[in-house]
DNA sequence: ATTATCTATAGATCTATAGATAATGC
DNA sequence: ATTATCTATAGATCTATAGATAATGC
């Protein structure tokens, strides 16, 4: 069993010590790191392929090509929050504030906690494209949480549609900023930030005093 | 005199009604549409000039390559905004709110205000390059320019250093992630949408109490 | 026999340059 | 003569496929 101690096969040009990553998780891996700093339509599949071990045509035996890479990993970074998300608005013993607040930091901290910058992902020009569908229904999925979890608010309570829509939209996009903010930013503890970041959006939100972590 | 009544030369291949704007202006325009919404390194000096009605050769003629255009949309784009906060910095009979106000909605504005999504280039993974200094430079003394301004106002005096940057970054973030939002969201007035966006970084610097336009 | 890998390459680009061409200007 | 454009193309990629190879498994 494992993904790991592959003996079968025939051996690496280059061999390198075993990540304990599953051939086809360090070519994910590796087309994170480059699609998020040099960008998608720069980052050639020989790139990609040879970060992860391997010559560039081996990748072809572990993804049908560039695209499917991209599209996983949109995806795999977005459904996590989408879960809990749908976690929180189903948790009525909550204040709506408070399970926003929480929302709002876990995404930050997801999408900032790893060793690449995922959220620069979502803003790829490329990422915009029809092919990657499954990705933004799950996006607008995770979006009508925040919409509703707003809603949910003393604050948010008070609003029309048309604002609701608004701040729903400022908050969404302080999120997706922030995280792109600290691409080129100081090196704050995720942590730290992730929860900065979530107070911030509340007085975005309105209506609230400032707030410290309700868990 | 003039950029457009050009006609010495050899006929273009393919004639179009005269836009009014000079040849390099065009391929500006045409490089703005197609970087914003496929992606630098996906869009081809053959789609930017055909775009701008020439033959992809042609365009060699009015700029040095692909990269003097990114180049020179990136920092047309920043230059307003600088010289905006320059003058805001200077007015020390404003508070230093309505400053800050005036330049986080502006900076909306003149982002979003235009035919194309120019917030978009910012964050092109390829404008982080070192090739593109001169955009960071300037870049940099914008966002120096919304701290001072945030130093400045009743609640970031406030602060130490430490979360004066942190609030910088916050606001900057802000900006930045609504112009992406924009791209997918609903056509909501320019002049709204900016004042919303100013509105919200003010709740987020903090100590105010709801603000509207101080103009 | 099966598997994971390799080498080699076809076919399709894409950028930037070379050199010709068709206007106007003098 | 000068200018703005064109056509043609060299040289450098880049993706994905074809087919060979070197392991293990049975």
């Amino acid at each position: 069993m494992s993904t790991t101690g592959r003996k079968v096969g025939r051996p690496r040009a280059q061999q390198r010590p075993d990540s304990g990553l599953s051939a086809r998780d360090e070519l994910l891996d590796a087309a994170a790191e480059l699609f998020t700093t040099r960008g998608y339509a720069a980052t050639t599949t020989r790139a990609v392929a040879e970060r992860a071990g391997m010559r560039q045509a081996t990748m072809y035996h572990y993804v049908a090509g560039k695209e499917d890479l991209l599209a996983e990993l949109l995806e795999s970074t977005v459904t996590p929050s989408l879960a809990l998300a749908r976690t929180l608005l189903a948790d009525a013993l909550v204040a709506a504030e408070d399970r926003l607040w929480q929302l709002c930091r876990s995404d930050v901290a997801l999408l900032c906690g790893g060793p690449h910058n995922l959220g620069a992902l979502y803003v790829l020009p490329e990422a915009q494209a029809e092919r990657f569908a499954g990705f933004h229904r799950v996006r607008g999925e995770l979006k009508e949480a925040y919409r509703a979890l707003l809603a949910a608010t003393r604050a948010g309570a008070a609003l029309d549609e048309a604002e609701l829509a608004l701040r729903t939209d400022l908050v969404f996009g302080l999120i997706e900023g922030v995280i792109l903010v600290r691409r080129s930013g100081p090196r704050r503890p995720v942590a730290v930030f992730a929860a900065a970041t979530a107070d911030a959006a509340l007085r975005i939100v309105g209506g609230g005093r400032d707030r410290n972590s309700p868990s």
